[in-house]
RNA sequence: GGCCUCGUGGCGGAGUGGUUACGCAGCGGACUGCAAAUCCGUGUAUUCCGGUUCGAUUCCGGACGAGGCCUCCA
């Protein structure tokens, strides 16, 4: 199977064939750990998640996949935050206890996401000798100068760029709405190095003390894991242009490389409730918070119904249906053991990561086990859901931990279910149906069934969403 | 202002130059003491206006609408 992604570099979908053969090779560009990441931080996670599950499904025999996924641990966000939280440390160690902190939790929200853990979680302050190595290379090529302490790219020296956001350099508008420094030459010129001042977090370097520009860090860091080149970039959409075109121009430029990364993938944003998601309109909402109200996997398929280069409209109505869907898919896996995951899921990926076709095939599987009753029909229905993240926990956790978030009285609400079982057992209906009122009041839901074999009644509660 | 996406049923959301997936909700039936849960079945859609075509939701142009980038925001 082949697989074909759209390629934001052709605006095209095409046939994927790896450089090497031996080795599948992908980079995403990951948080700036400085605060909790949000929802919208979330959706290149699972995004890029589906897709390195997909490439080790499908090189499984033949090529190893690695997937590199950076962490931004410099930066003047984090600087001023670290500033102001460990006012008495060493600035390079003041951000690093910061990053270090916010990159914990970071880990329980992407693990709790469903998310694997990639090949490599590269820091961009462990990368401070590739970065000035890139620049002394474009130093020397002529593609970057010195300019008041600071290293520049000089994007008038790169003939062709431009070509990842089809924005041709003459028509650009940089300085139309930014005062443009002092120390560039052009106005599209960005920042490669920059001097810090001894209480900023620093490195030494030939140009002095100081620190890297925002792009930089990426060029360094994709070279070290990956190389000159390799097959995969991808990240927000919002990064294809400044972010995303700037690392094609400097790895490209110093490398003299006709291309980066043969693939360009971006993910769509995020809405909330129809409104666009800002922190001045106070609808940000971050991981963390939504785990406090919904299991993990719930975010998950969420964000997996809809393909991932349209924008999602985040509403709690979609969230509840996410969970209703994994409500009766737990119940209806009930734990069965796993095959390799189905034909037509990985075809529907392979056609550039079509999630929603996968999970109208998981409906599929799910209809057919029930009309078959067959376990070979339950088991690929299983592991499809455990290649695409979830079933992560047991049927037996999955419900527990829905009547645990609803803060009812466990043992109260056994009572009642057994008296009302016994009222009706009895053929009290008047009695059995009154319980059953009152158990609905506090939420609860009973499911009567009759067991297949004794024929005999039994009844199982939960809880309304 | 420049550039880029997108516009599908009550809701969410795919594919497709010619019978328009899938899920939720709704409706009908089975089951049930009655329900719920479950199972079976089922109605409803391609923003508007032109063009190409035997035929367009799909391709092209325009209008209207929504979103994004040009501001170190995924």
């Amino acid at each position: 199977m082949v697989p074909r992604f759209y390629n934001t570099l052709t605006r095209d979908k095409a046939d994927f064939r790896p450089l090497d053969p031996s080795h599948v090779r992908m980079y995403v560009c990951g948080p700036t750990v400085y605060d909790r990441a949000h929802i919208g931080n979330a959706r290149p996670l699972i995004v890029f998640d589906v897709l390195f599950r997909l490439l080790q499904e499908l090189y499984r025999t033949s090529a190893r996949v690695t997937y590199v996924r950076n962490i931004t641990d410099v930066e003047d966000k984090i600087n001023a935050r670290a500033a102001e939280r460990f006012p008495e440390m060493e600035p390079v160690a003041g951000i690093r206890r910061l990053t270090e902190e916010t990159y914990q939790g970071f880990r329980e929200d992407v693990g709790a996401l469903g998310c694997l853990p990639p090949t490599v979680e590269p820091r961009a302050t462990e990368h401070i000798a590739e970065m000035i190595a890139i620049n002394e290379r474009l130093l020397a090529s002529g593609n970057a100068y010195l300019s008041e302490g600071h290293v520049l790219f000089s994007v008038p020296s790169m003939a062709d760029y431009g070509r990842l956001s089809q924005r041709p350099l003459d028509e650009m508008q940089a300085g139309a709405r930014v005062e443009v420094e002092s120390y560039k030459r052009d106005p599209m010129d960005f920042v490669l190095w920059k001097p810090s001042n001894p209480s900023e977090p620093g490195w030494n370097s030939p140009w002095g003390y100081g620190r890297p520009g925002w792009h930089i860090e990426c060029s360094a860091m994709a070279w070290k894991h990956l190389g000159e080149t390799f097959d995969i970039h991808g990240g927000g959409i919002d990064l294809v242009f400044p972010h995303h075109e700037n690392e094609i121009a400097q790895s490209r430029c110093a490398f003299h490389q006709p291309v980066m990364a043969s693939v360009w993938m971006h993910n769509g944003f995020l809405q909330a409730e129809g409104e666009k998601m800002s922190k001045s309109l106070g609808n940000f909402v971050t991981i963390r918070e939504l785990l406090a109200d919904w299991p993990g996997e719930v975010l998950r398929l969420t964000m997996l119904k809809t393909h991932y280069r349209q924008p999602i409209d985040w509403t709690l109505k979609s969230l509840e249906e996410s969970a209703r869907t994994l409500d009766d898919w737990y119940w209806f896996a009930r734990d069965l053991t796993a095959s390799s995951p189905d034909h037509a899921v990985l075809e529907a990926l392979a056609d550039d990561l079509n999630t929603p076709k996968a999970i109208a095939e998981l409906h599929g599987l799910r209809n057919a086990a029930q009309r078959s009753g067959a376990e070979a029909d339950l088991a690929r229905f299983v592991g499809s859901l455990r290649f695409l993240g979830f079933l992560g926990e047991s049927a037996e956790a999955w419900a527990a931990r829905k009547k645990e978030a609803a803060g009812v009285d466990q043992a109260a609400v056994e009572a009642l279910v057994a008296a009302r079982l016994a009222a009706r057992n009895a053929k009290n209906f008047a009695e059995s149906d009154r319980l059953r009122d009152e158990l609905a009041a506090l939420g609860v839901i009973l499911k009567d069934s009759k067991d297949p074999k004794t024929g005999a009644f039994r009844t199982e509660w939960e809880v309304r969403r």
